[in-house]
RNA sequence: GCGCCAGUAGCUCAGCUGGAUAGAGCAACGGAUUUCUAAUCCGUGGGUCGGGGGUUCAAAUCCCUCCUGGCGUACCA
């Protein structure tokens, strides 16, 4: 990493001078807005300014002196106005870092800080009393590449899905699949009072038909029913099959399917209960049992046992995180939409009752998916359904676009999503033109591999036996390109600790654009003459581009096509 | 009522651990193509950073207050 590296190297010197107790996390390395400034720049003298009570533009100077002007990294610094630090990497220093992509080809970008660490990811985990609508595809598309970004930050990552399909939600979902069960074998009973709607629950239905037929069919005397246990179970595993897929379709995978049923085998509902009365965390009243959640973060007590003798809801979440806890996950995340965010206090109070530090528990809360369609906004609603199935969504839109799309923005910013727009295959939508650069570099590989010209070793288009140091840079922006490339491994460590993978979707759209530039005012392949002559500086520098384009583009989960 | 999130260009959004002329994309307008894919590039116009007050050498960024919108506030899951 170029920018963190050097931050640290500054902020060990303004430690030593202002102390190690003072507090530096607003010192910041950063490219500045304007170029002119240079490649990077600190305010690192105004942030020791008020600590060390002097002039900014005194310490940036003893900074300049004594620190960055003896680093062999940098070209030239100076000084502007307040006390900004500004300086230029020397071109070697950038070709020297260019050797990092030959050398770790797919994994350049990855570092190692969250070796040893294990975090299990939980994303979408919608219920399966329904399919998918547009606004679950934020939540697929956001835990999918975090959890991409946490591998390539060495983490060792876990995802997992968890199933809601126990309790009275689930009942009621079986049960509206019975009514149009028993309807596909004849006998016509009415539809559940505020039932899921029809056409969600039928997805589950069809797919049971067509693997099982009328397998849960018991007639008694001369009357059709349904053997309700195992139907229940099995309606369900259809409808997750059916999540399962639409998730898989836009390139989000689990590796665990987790069933909130699990949780009550082996009596540990009883085990809970015992434990918790024998720590002193419940107390009955109205015939219920309640868990003392006020004394941590809720703002109120939770029932964790009704005055039926089920469990509510609360029970299941306080043993699925002990679950999680007892499987040994290091650091634990949630992505929960914020019609959950009342969740946030009550999970973290079960954390605490639970002894769990409180680093270890992250609750992201993602903004609501508003969905416009032709300027009029479509309702949300979880229960009553009429809204944009995520399928459908995928089918019209492509992959591709939809997890561009919805990686485009911070989690914390609601989003509109235009459907009538996003199905509009134009440029309009960002992804196409990031694509577009994989693709032209392709174009001119498969160009040289054509004329096969002989300057090209081989022929083949391989990363192997270059020496980036010996690279030219013939104009602004092919050093600009390079400068690009070579702080990729700043963005993944910086989009890893504020779970924000729309920093690589920035990133990617910034380095398109480099290419794109390029492109338009430089040639690779140039045959004008007899035969075509290749320029090896910016052959290297393509496959360069290619390759961190490629892995920036994996972790969102979009395809690099070779042709468009 | 209380709580969480948000209000930045016509639209969709960055920027919000205070800093250098508030940035992108789309849309609008004007240019670039005998040359590796024009799904591209270059240029122009466009802003009371929701309103008001405060802190500061410096506020879109921090504090207070008001307005607007979304979501939540179950012995549903």
């Amino acid at each position: 990493m170029v920018i963190n590296e050097l931050k640290q190297k500054i902020k060990d010197y303004a430690g030593g001078l202002a102390g190690i107790k003072s507090n530096l996390n607003n010192l910041t390395v950063e490219e500045p807005k304007n170029e002119k400034f240079g490649d990077l720049s600190t305010n690192a003298a105004m942030v020791l300014a008020p600590i060390l009570n002097k002039n900014p533009f005194e310490i940036a100077s003893k900074i300049e002196k004594e620190l960055i002007s003896g680093w062999d990294q940098i070209k030239d610094v100076n000084i502007v106005k307040p006390g900004f630090v500004n300086f230029n990497l020397k071109d070697g220093f950038i070709k020297e870092n260019l050797k990092n992509i030959i050398e770790y080809k797919e994994k350049f970008g990855s570092n190692r800080s969250g070796e040893g660490v294990r975090v299990q990811l939980e994303y979408v985990s919608s219920n399966p009393t329904g399919n998918l609508h547009v606004g679950h595809g934020r939540w697929g598309a956001l835990g999918d590449s975090l959890a991409n970004i946490y591998a390539a930050n060495g983490y060792e990552v876990f995802r997992e899905y968890y199933v809601n399909d126990y309790g009275t939600q689930a009942d009621k979902f079986s049960d509206c699949a019975k009514c149009i069960y028993l309807g596909h074998s004849g006998r016509i009973t009415s539809y559940p009072e505020n039932g899921y709607p029809e056409e969600s629950v039928s997805l589950a239905v069809d797919r049971l038909i067509s693997e099982h037929n009328g397998r849960f069919i018991v007639e008694k005397s001369g009357i059709k029913e349904v053997e309700t246990g195992p139907f229940k179970k099995e309606i369900i595993r259809m409808m997750v099959s059916y999540i399962c897929e639409t998730l898989e379709l836009m390139g989000v995978r689990y590796d665990r399917w987790f069933y909130e049923s699990w949780l009550y085998e082996n009596s540990n509902l009883e085990k809970l209960i015992t434990d918790l009365k024998n720590k002193d965390m419940v107390y009955e009243k109205d015939g219920a049992l309640w868990f003392k959640v006020s004394r941590y973060a809720d703002d109120k007590d939770r029932v964790v046992i009704r005055k039926d003798g089920s469990p509510s809801y609360f029970a299941s979440d306080i043993l699925y995180l002990m679950d999680k806890i007892k499987r040994g996950y290091d650091k634990l995340v949630y992505v929960l939409g914020a019609d959950h965010h009342g969740y946030v206090d009550r999970l973290k109070s079960i954390g605490k009752a639970m002894g769990l530090a409180e680093d270890r528990l992250e609750i992201i809360i993602g903004q609501m998916v508003k969905i416009v369609d032709r300027g009029k906004t479509l309702k949300m609603s979880r229960r009553k359904g009429k809204l944009y199935p995520l399928r459908d969504l995928i089918e019209e839109v492509g992959k591709d676009a939809v997890r561009y799309f919805f990686s485009m923005n911070s989690f914390d910013t609601p989003m509109d999503f235009d459907v009538s727009l996003a199905k509009q295959k134009s440029n309009q939508n960002p992804v196409y033109y990031v694509q577009y650069a994989h693709a032209r570099i392709e174009s001119i590989l498969e160009k040289i591999k054509e004329s096969g010209p002989g300057d090209i070793e081989s022929g083949s288009c391989s990363l192997d036996k270059i020496d980036t140091s010996k690279i030219e840079f013939k104009s602004r922006s092919e050093r600009q390109l390079a400068k690009i490339m070579i702080l990729y491994p700043d963005i993944i460590y910086n989009s890893c600790r504020s779970n924000a993978p729309y920093l690589v979707t920035q990133y990617l759209y910034r380095l398109a654009t480099g290419f794109h530039y390029f492109y338009n005012n430089f040639r690779v392949v140039n045959d004008d003459g007899d035969r075509a002559a290749v320029d090896e500086d910016r052959f290297v520098l393509i496959l360069l581009v290619r390759q961190v384009l490629r892995n920036a583009l994996k972790l969102l989960g979009v395809s690099a096509p070779q042709k468009m």
